[in-house]
DNA sequence: GCGTAATCTAATCAACA
DNA sequence: TGTTGATTAGATTACGC
């Protein structure tokens, strides 16, 4: 998975965040609390954070990277059988209950992040850190946030192609795990209405592979 | 129970020594 | 050119209403 072809990205992504570059002694503290806890929680990030004067967020890239290169306890593909006695990585290092407090937006808050959203998908660093200051929010929300904006309409729109796949039983047997994409191509009545990017699919294409 | 924010992996882009 | 921080897409988890 990942990204489009590559000339399409660097016209949509403009302004990406200047590289960080961390100290030796910033690697260091990273590299021993890594060795310590890959899956640290939020308030063991936020005390690295000010441990090494650095964003929340970038520590949090530094651990994503860190175990994706690292070769580290990756997550399994499949849901674990509750029934076996082990846990995942996951669940055994990190206490799930250690997540940041839920952010819930106002109203004008979402407004705003929806007509960002609208008018452009793939803000820059800049234009987030704006956004995140104009309605009062970390930077790293407005990131995070930005793809998820559209959830609602394009949930209404996979709703709408469910019901056209569940009517062309041949296809709906085939489809799990298919890309937006390829629902487009087997659906080419829809294209003007499905968004091609940041649709969660989950248990949309469970139901649609079931014919449900 | 549902909707969705938070967090994860994987793939990839891109800056810099 | 290799390393590694940043971004994107999609999947999963868990919390607030």
């Amino acid at each position: 998975m990942g990204q489009d072809s590559p000339s399409d990205k660097t016209m949509v992504t403009k302004g990406r965040r200047s590289r960080t570059s961390f100290t030796e002694e910033q690697l260091e503290i990273l590299v021993q609390a890594f060795s310590q806890n890959p899956y640290p929680g939020y308030t063991a990030k936020q005390r690295l954070a000010v441990e090494i004067n650095a964003e929340e967020s970038r520590i949090q890239i530094w651990f994503q990277n860190r175990r994706a290169r690292h070769g580290f306890l990756k997550r399994p593909k499949k849901k674990l059988d509750p029934s076996k006695d082990h846990a995942s990585p996951k669940e055994k290092i990190q206490d799930g209950r250690d997540r940041r407090c839920r952010t819930s937006y106002t109203s004008s808050q979402l407004q705003t992040l929806k007509n960002a959203f609208t008018e452009n998908p793939y803000p820059g660093i800049d234009s987030r850190e704006q956004l995140a200051e104009k309605i009062g929010v970390p930077e790293s929300r407005v990131q995070l946030f930005l793809p998820e904006t559209g959830m609602a309409q394009k949930d209404q729109e996979m709703k709408n192609i469910q019901e056209k796949t569940n009517q062309n039983t041949h296809i709906a047997g085939n489809f799990e795990y298919k890309s937006v994409l390829d629902l487009k191509l087997y659906l080419s009545e829809t294209e003007d209405t499905v968004a091609t990017q940041h649709v969660t699919f989950s248990k949309r294409s469970a139901v649609v592979a079931s014919g449900v």
